[in-house]
DNA sequence: CTGAAAGCGCTTACAG
DNA sequence: CTGAAAGCGCTTACAG
C-alpha cells in the first residue's frame, strides 16, 4: 500500500509495466508462461509499487477462501499443550501460503451450527480439529458433507472406523516405555495417577492402558489413583492414598504434568526426594516441567511434526487414514531415566 | 451449502423468491428499504435455501476483509493469560460479526514485514495488539499508515505518549491494593517476589510499583526478591532468600502465579503454613492459582472487559487513548483477605 | 508469448 | 419500493 492508505492494484503495475494486467497475473501465476524480458519489466513494477494482490479478490476468482478454520477449546486452560500446539499450527499452515481463522463454538452437535455457518458462508476451505472427544460428532459431519478436515487426536470410536483423517501422539506407547525405562531402573512398584472421569477423555485412557499393559507383562502389581480435579491439589491427595499404601509404589507415572507438579509436592511434603525415594513423570513437557526443582521427566508431545501433518493430511483427499507419533520422553531429575 | 457441496448465491435466492439480485442483497444489508411482504418472501427462500452470503464477495464489493489480526507471541507459555485472554478476544470479535484472524511474526521490528504484508494484501481491517514491549516498535508504524489497531498492554514510552488506543489492567493499582488488605490483616513485612529482569517488561515493574509505592506511603520496609527464571524453582530460591533473612517477611507478593506457587512450595518446605504463618498472593488468576492445595489469592484480568474494551477502540477512529481496567483480587486461602 | 473477454458473488448508488 | 448497471480486483480459459 502507499503512504496514503491507498493499496495499489494489478491495473497499476500492467500500467507501470505497460503490459495488460493479465499478463502481470501471470508473471504471479504462471510465470513460465512469460517472456523472459516482460517477466523481469513486470517484477520490477511489482517491486517499485510494493503490489501484493487482494487475497479477497484472488479468493473470489479462485474460489478458496486461503483460510483454514480452527475452533479454539471452550475450556482455555485445559491442557497446557494449546498454546504451543496452536503457534506451531499457525506456523504450519502459514508455511502453505494460507492462514488461520479461528473461532469459538459451542461444544457438542450445537456447535456444529458455527462449522456450518462458516462453510456456507465459503469463509474457510477446511478445518483443523483437536480437543477431540468420544465420538466426537464433528468428524463424521464434515466427512459426509465433503468438508475437508484433519484432525488432531482420535475420535476413540466405539465401532468402526474413524471418518477422515487423523494424526494423534501415542500416549500407550509413551507410558509403557516409560514403565520399561523405570523398571530398567530398578522400579518394581510403579503406580499410575490418572483424573477421575468426568468427561470421557479419550487420550487419558490411553495413557492408563499403555502403563496397565506393560505392567502385565513385566507382572508387575497395578497401583492406579485418581485425582478429583485437574489440579495440584487433587493430584497431591491422591498421591496421598498411594504413599499410605502398605506396599507404597516408587515410582509414580502421572497422566499430566500438572498432576506430577502435584504428585512432587506430596512427596515432599513427606520429606522424600523426588528423583531419589520416589520417581515421578508428567506429560506434556509444559512450561510447568522446568518450572519444578531439577526439573519434571516428562513426554513432550512434538509439536511441529503433529502440525505439519495435519497440513499434509488436509490436502490429501478424501479418506480414512491415522498417523501415530511418538511422543519423546524427556528425562530430568524428578526421574532419572536412562534413555 | 447444499448436500452436494455446491454453494447457494444471491442468484439462485433471487430466482426462487421471484424477484432481482439486488432485492435480496437489501433485505440482507438494508431492510427497511424492501415492502415487508416481499421481504417475507426473501426470507423465505434464503431460509428454504439455507442461503448466507459469500465473505469473500461481500469483502471484495464493501473493501471490507471482516477480519481483524492477531500475532501470537514468539514464546507460547509465557503468560499464562494468554489462552484466556485469545478466547475472550474470539467471540468479542465474533460479536461483532467479524473473525479472528492469527499469525505469527519475527520479534522486534523485523516482524513489522508481516504486518505490511497483511495489510499490502488486504487480509485484514485492523489488528489487536498484545504482548506489547517497551519502546514496542509496532504501534507508531501502524499509526503513521493509518492502520487501525488497538493494543492490550502499553509500550510504556520513556518520553511523550503512546501512540493509538490501548487498555491495560492497573498492575500497580491491584498490587497497591494487596499490600494495603494485607496491611490490614496486620501484616507490616510485605515481601515483593518478581523476576530478574532478562527482557524489559513493563507490566512487572508496575506490578513492583505498586507494591512499593504502597509501602513507602505505609511506612514498610521494602524487602525484595527476584527468580532467575520465571519458574516455581527460580521463586522458591528467591523466597528462601527472604525468608532467611534476620526479620523475614509475614507476607510475599508475587508478580505472577507460577512464581506464587514456587513461593508456596518454600514455604511448606520450611513446614510452614501458607496463608497462616505466611501469606502468600500471585497474579493472572491461572488455572495454577486453583491448583494449589486450598487455593492461591491473586489477581484476575477481566478478560472480557479487556477485549470488549479492545473491539471498542477498534471502531474509534484514529486518535490517541488509554483505558485502565481494575484488576480484581481473589480470595483463597494462601492470604485470606478481607476484601 | 500476450491481451480482450468473461466471470467469481456480492454491494452500492441510481434510475424508474 | 424495485431492478438495471457498474464495479470491487483478481483469475482463467481462449483467441490472436
Amino acid at each position: 500500500m502507499t503512504t496514503d492508505g491507498q493499496a495499489v492494484t494489478l491495473r497499476q503495475v500492467a500500467a507501470q509495466a505497460g503490459v495488460s494486467r493479465q499478463t502481470v497475473s501471470n508473471v504471479l501465476n504462471a510465470p513460465e508462461r512469460v517472456d523472459p524480458a516482460t517477466r523481469l519489466k513486470v517484477r520490477a513494477a511489482i517491486e517499485s509499487l510494493g503490489y501484493q494482490p487482494s487475497r479477497t479478490a484472488r479468493s473470489l476468482a479462485t474460489r478458496q477462501a486461503g483460510l483454514i478454520g480452527y475452533c479454539l477449546a471452550r475450556h482455555p486452560g485445559r491442557s497446557l499443550f494449546t498454546d504451543p500446539f496452536l503457534h506451531a499450527l499457525t506456523e504450519a499452515i502459514e508455511a502453505t501460503g494460507r492462514r488461520l481463522l479461528v473461532f469459538t463454538a459451542p461444544e457438542g452437535a450445537e456447535g456444529l451450527a458455527t462449522y456450518a455457518d462458516l462453510i456456507a458462508q465459503r469463509a474457510v476451505d477446511a478445518f483443523i480439529l483437536s480437543d477431540t472427544v468420544d465420538g466426537d460428532p464433528r468428524h463424521g459431519w464434515l466427512a459426509s458433507r465433503g468438508v475437508p478436515f484433519a484432525s488432531f487426536g482420535r475420535t476413540w470410536p466405539e465401532q468402526g472406523e474413524q471418518p477422515g483423517r487423523w494424526v494423534d501422539v501415542d500416549g500407550a506407547g509413551a507410558c509403557a516405555e516409560l514403565v520399561r525405562g523405570l523398571h530398567s531402573a530398578g522400579h518394581d512398584r510403579i503406580a499410575f495417577l490418572g483424573w477421575r472421569d468426568p468427561v470421557p477423555v479419550g487420550a487419558a485412557k490411553d495413557r492408563q492402558r499403555g502403563w496397565r499393559d506393560e505392567c502385565r507383562r513385566l507382572g508387575l502389581p497395578e497401583q492406579a489413583a485418581y485425582a478429583d480435579s485437574d489440579s495440584m491439589e487433587g493430584a497431591a491427595h491422591a498421591a496421598a492414598t498411594l504413599l499410605d499404601a502398605a506396599q507404597p509404589p516408587t515410582a509414580i507415572v502421572a497422566a499430566g504434568d500438572l498432576l506430577a507438579v502435584g504428585v512432587i509436592s506430596e512427596v515432599r511434603r513427606r520429606e522424600l526426594r523426588p528423583g531419589h525415594d520416589i520417581w515421578v513423570t508428567g506429560f506434556d513437557d509444559s512450561l510447568l516441567a522446568t518450572s519444578v526443582e531439577g526439573g519434571l521427566t516428562t513426554v513432550r508431545q512434538p509439536a511441529a511434526e503433529i502440525t505439519a501433518t495435519l497440513v499434509r493430511l488436509l490436502d490429501a483427499g478424501p479418506g480414512r487414514s491415522g498417523v501415530l507419533l511418538d511422543g519423546r520422553i524427556v528425562s530430568r531429575s524428578s526421574a532419572p531415566l536412562d534413555l
